[in-house]
DNA sequence: GCTAGTAGGTAGCCAGGCTAGTATCCAGGC
DNA sequence: GCCTGGATACTAGCCTGGCTACCTACTAGC
């Protein structure tokens, strides 16, 4: 009952196995974030934040409240109350901005870099390491066929055009 | 700000472009299934479990609440007030299974489908399209690579090996 | 130096998870 | 035939993490 769907619109093998794939995907995505979050006690979006604050570090940036929740897709107020759980919990402080005061810059603890780069670089690696075992020549491919189907995803309002007509 | 972090493992070009692409490709998938459940009035959860009811009719099977729950990771408790929902909104129907009336048969009303093929299959051909738009020969490549990060995802326990030595 | 606009926080509400406990039912041992 | 154990779903009540609405502090433009 747990077995995958078959209804794709699928006239070649080929075809049907790669939709299958970016499905089975989509899901073990899904199943490793709720695994990695509840192994770090905290839920999704938390970590989603984190890594988030992180990346833009890593960047030499500085993450700010309203970014933050711009890009997790969540109200400002929510937001606040995020940051409230994960400095809490010692993985953010927020200092306000030296020339805007009305501005906070978030930034994550040494403790939250640490303990990310453990739980997560070995598998950044690994996924490194999947890359790397594509074929050089079908490279490509690969990106140009992921890149097709986000921008595809983005541009899907979800309503069929009969609907309205 | 909302620029992509490039902070893979990435010695080669044409791998950080595919890692790069994964990430975006997960962002967008996200997205869209807010986008589309919102669309519907309803909450991912509540979508991903209409979806799979429908997937297993399509299949010819009958979905049951146990499966739901196990399908979602949430709890049989959670899943009564999920068909609650659905019930209510006319879009899932439970009748007692004919021979053990212990069990419960969960179905899509015909509504449902109709909503569901107008929202998603425009959608899912789109996909097909892309998919086929990946030259034959690569086909193999792109979905082993996915299957392959698949598996890894989930393998991954979240804990670095270190960290418990 | 007002006033409009912007960044963030506070208060209080609600949806949607969870655990614990309950009712019903099937299957197997006697 | 009739208990008993395990399966299946539902109910009650709690808690987390969203939301809206409103507020404060600050900057910038005139």
């Amino acid at each position: 009952m747990t077995e995958p769907a078959h209804f794709w619109y699928a006239d070649d093998p080929s075809v049907a196995e790669i939709l299958e794939a970016v499905r089975r995907f989509r899901r073990a995505d899904e199943d490793m974030r709720r695994r990695i979050s509840a192994g770090m006690r905290m839920n999704v979006t938390d970590m989603s934040a984190l890594q988030y604050v992180i990346a833009v570090e890593q960047r030499g940036g500085h993450a700010h409240p309203g970014d933050i929740a711009g890009h997790l897709g969540i109200s400002t107020a929510s937001t606040t109350k995020l940051l409230d759980r994960l400095s809490a919990s010692g993985h953010l402080t927020r200092t306000t901005h030296p020339t805007d005061r009305r501005s906070v810059v978030v930034a994550a603890t040494p403790h939250a870099h640490t303990e990310l780069r453990e739980r997560l670089g070995r598998m950044h690696e690994a996924m490194a390491a999947i890359a790397r075992a594509v074929p050089p020549q079908a490279r490509g491919d690969v990106s140009a066929f992921l890149d097709a189907m986000s921008d595809h995803l983005d541009s899907e309002r979800g309503v069929a055009p009969l609907t309205s007509a």
